[in-house]
DNA sequence: CTAATGGACAACAGTGATGTTGATTTATGC
DNA sequence: GCATAAATCAACATCACTGTTGTCCATTAG
C-alpha cells in the first residue's frame, strides 16, 4: 500500500489537467450537484489540498469544467474561434456544421451529458458561446433564400442542439460496441437532415395546421416583427 | 420562537403530498443530486423524522417524485393511462399531441427540468413510460400514409421530446412574465408544427444533400430495415 | 372513557465533504 | 551548489446530511 508514498512529480500544468480530467469524468457520471473535490482529487490521484491549489473552490473547478467542455464543443463544431470571423456568411454550410454536430457528440457523449446538465443548471443558458455562435449561425442561414420563410430560430436551435446531445446520452446508455456508435451518429446526422428538408408531415395532408401555420406566421415569428408585450 | 411549538395535525395522506411538493420543488432547482432529506423536510414544514416514515430512503423519495413527474405528463399529454389501449390509431392527432406536449411543458417548466435531469441520470431512459408512449404514438403515426418516408423514430422522438422540454427550461430562465411565457408556448407549438411540415432547408436549393438523403434512406431507417449489425 | 395504534417529532452517532493551515519536497534562478 | 519560491501533501476543525431510536400525542376502536 505504498501507493501515496510517490510524491506527485512537480507539473502544474500536467497536474491541473489531470483534474480537470477526472472533473470531467466524474461530471458526466453525478452532474454538476453531484460533484465532490475529495472524489474528484482521488480520481485524480492527487491530494486533495493540491486540487484546492488549482481550483479555488468547487464551483470554481465546474465553472472551469464547463468552460473547457463549451471550448472543446465550439472549436469541433465551428473551429478556431479566432479565425471565425473572417468567414463568410456564405460559406457556412448548414449540412456540414449538422454532421459535425452529430458526429462529435456521438464521440463524446460524456461532454454532451455534462453540456446539457450544466445547460440546465445555468441561470443563464444563453451566455454559453458555443450555443450563441450556433444560433448565430442558424440565424444568418434563416436569411438566406436558402431557408424555408418562417423560422423561429430561437425555437430551432434548442430542438437542434437538444436533441443533437441528447441522443447520444440516451443511445450509449444502451452500452453499445463502437461500430454501432457510429451508426447511431450517422443516423442522428440523417435524421437531422431529413427533418429539415422534408419534415416528418406530409403537408398536403394537414390542410388545417397548414392554415393555422400561414395565420400564425407573422405574429408568432420573433425574427421577422420582434414587437414587444 | 414558537414555531415548533404547534404540532402537525395528523393526516399522513396530505404530509405525503406536501413533502412530495417540496421535493419537487428542489428537485427542480437542484437536480437529483443535490437533493437533500433535510432540505425538504424543512421546506416542507416537516420533521425529518416524518419524512423518513413516509419515505424509507433519499432514494426512495427521489424515485417517487420521478414517477410523479412522469405520471403527470403522461396525463397531460396522452390522458388516462387506464383508458389509452382503447382509443383508435387513426384518432391519434401528431398536431395535437405536440400541442398539449408545447402547452404542458411552457406551463411546468420545473416539471420539465426534474423530467430531464431524471432522465440524464437514469440508466435506461427509455424505461420511463411517457416517453415509450410518445415513442410508440410517433411510430404509429409514421406508419401512415400521412407521414414522410424514412422517418427514423427514434432519432425523431429524442429531437422532438428534449426541444419541447429543454425550450421552456431556457426561456423561464429569463424570468419571462406570464403573457410572454403563452406566447413562448406558442412559438414552440408553432416552431415544430412547422418544422414537421416544411422542414428548415429548401430541398430544391440543397440537391446533394437531397442524395446523400435518398441514398441513406435504405440503410440507416432503422423502422424499415432493421438488419442487425 | 380508555387503550392502543401509529404519525409526528427530537436527539444521537456515524460518515463524508469542505476549505484551511502548515509541513515537506522539488524545480529553478543566481 | 544553494537559496528561494512554488507545488504537493497530511492533518484539522467545521459543518451538513443520513439513517436510527425512543418519546409524545392525536386519532379511533372497543
Amino acid at each position: 500500500m505504498t501507493q501515496t508514498r510517490t510524491r506527485r512529480s512537480r507539473d502544474p500544468a500536467a497536474t491541473r489537467e489531470v483534474i480537470l480530467e477526472a472533473a470531467r469524468a466524474l461530471l458526466a457520471k453525478d452532474g454538476p450537484e453531484g460533484i465532490s473535490l475529495s472524489e474528484v482529487a482521488t480520481l485524480a490521484g492527487v491530494n486533495r489540498g493540491t486540487a484546492y491549489q488549482h481550483f479555488e473552490t468547487r464551483e470554481k473547478l465546474i465553472e472551469a469544467t464547463a468552460e473547457w467542455v463549451s471550448d472543446r464543443m465550439f472549436r469541433a463544431v465551428f473551429g478556431d474561434p479566432e479565425t471565425i470571423g473572417e468567414r463568410r456568411v456564405e460559406q457556412v454550410d448548414i449540412a456540414d456544421t449538422t454532421d459535425r454536430l452529430a458526429i462529435f457528440a456521438m464521440e463524446n457523449p460524456e461532454l454532451c451529458r455534462i453540456w446539457l446538465l450544466q445547460l440546465l443548471a445555468s441561470p443563464d443558458p444563453m451566455a454559453d458561446p458555443f450555443w450563441r455562435e450556433y444560433e448565430g449561425s442558424l440565424q444568418r442561414f434563416a436569411e438566406t433564400d436558402m431557408a424555408e420563410d418562417g423560422i423561429d430560430v430561437e425555437v430551432l436551435s434548442v430542438m437542434m442542439l437538444s436533441g443533437a446531445f441528447l441522443w447520444p446520452v440516451w443511445a450509449q446508455s444502451h452500452g453499445r460496441p463502437d461500430q454501432e456508435r457510429r451508426d447511431l451518429a450517422r443516423r442522428v446526422a440523417q435524421e437531422s437532415l431529413r427533418l429539415c428538408m422534408y419534415g416528418s408531415m406530409r403537408a398536403d395532408r394537414f390542410p388545417g395546421i397548414a392554415d393555422r401555420l400561414r395565420k400564425g406566421l407573422t405574429p408568432t415569428a420573433p425574427s421577422s416583427s420582434p414587437k414587444k408585450e
